[in-house]
DNA sequence: CATGAAAATGTAGCCCA
DNA sequence: TGGGCTACATTTTCATG
């Protein structure tokens, strides 16, 4: 499948705002609005837009901590199996392998400080975690998109 | 203002999908289609949601290559002069400060490692920016909502 | 891909608890 | 104050060309 550059115009719209009516990323684009409709359609099909989510602050809503969680593991470790790991921590928001030293990282957001160390000790006691190293958010600075 | 369970219960609905009708998000939390309307309003207007967005798949639109940039700087800088450096960035998709080693990290999407080598060489570049050390994602494990 | 019509949804006003 | 209901405007959606 290929994407032009009508579809990335698109995405760029739906991100910008996920709530836009088909006619008014039509008239972006210079499509009609059933024409955007069908793009749209056929880019969540191919997996090139994986849905739509409201952008929340996590302050306004009573959660104001926010942390990534650097993970290692002793041995080898399969990505398959770090997804559940973490999947089963419900304030991970997001997680990722990277190439450097941790074997993963983990972004969570939680209420308070206090509630982040009961999330830090739960990761700790997954198995064959040796150890975390932990860097709390002090300043959102900007978010483009999604972050 | 306040944001009781209500509120809460419809911000997750639209974390899971930004566009579900007024009336979909309404048979969830048991209210009808114009008082979700009105509450989602209010939420907006207090910046509780800050905007729905569009989640993509950066692989699928050719952006494939994604790092996390921490940043350290001599002496000390401001938020503000943060923000206002990496803003002009254009793959600086979020920054933030941290609590620990470097002074501020930059989550970068690129095309390719060639592409970040050269958003690497500006972060470098500006001034008083003393040096970086970058994760390069290898394997985004998953997403929950924006990520 | 555009057009046009039918169905679904968004939106505002008004009344009630 | 906040939610339901009604009515009208807008949008979605599907047919057709």
């Amino acid at each position: 499948m290929d994407v032009d550059d009508i579809d990335r115009g698109i995405v760029v719209a739906l991100q910008r705002d996920a709530r836009a009516t088909f006619a008014e990323i039509g008239a972006e684009v210079n499509l009609s609005a059933p024409a955007v409709k069908r793009r749209v359609d056929r880019l969540l099909a191919s997996g090139a837009i994986r849905g739509f989510t409201a952008v929340v602050d996590p302050v306004a809503l009573g959660w104001s901590t926010e942390a990534y969680v650097e993970v290692s593991y002793s041995g080898v470790v399969s990505p398959r199996r770090l997804t559940e790991d973490f999947s089963g921590v419900p304030e991970a928001v997001s997680a990722w392998t990277v190439s450097g030293v941790p074997d993963a990282v983990v972004q969570v957001q939680t209420r308070d400080v206090r509630h982040l160390e009961e999330v830090l000790q739960r990761i700790r006691g997954l198995p064959d975690v040796t150890g975390t190293q932990t860097e709390i958010v002090l300043s959102r600075l900007f978010r483009r998109t999604q972050d």
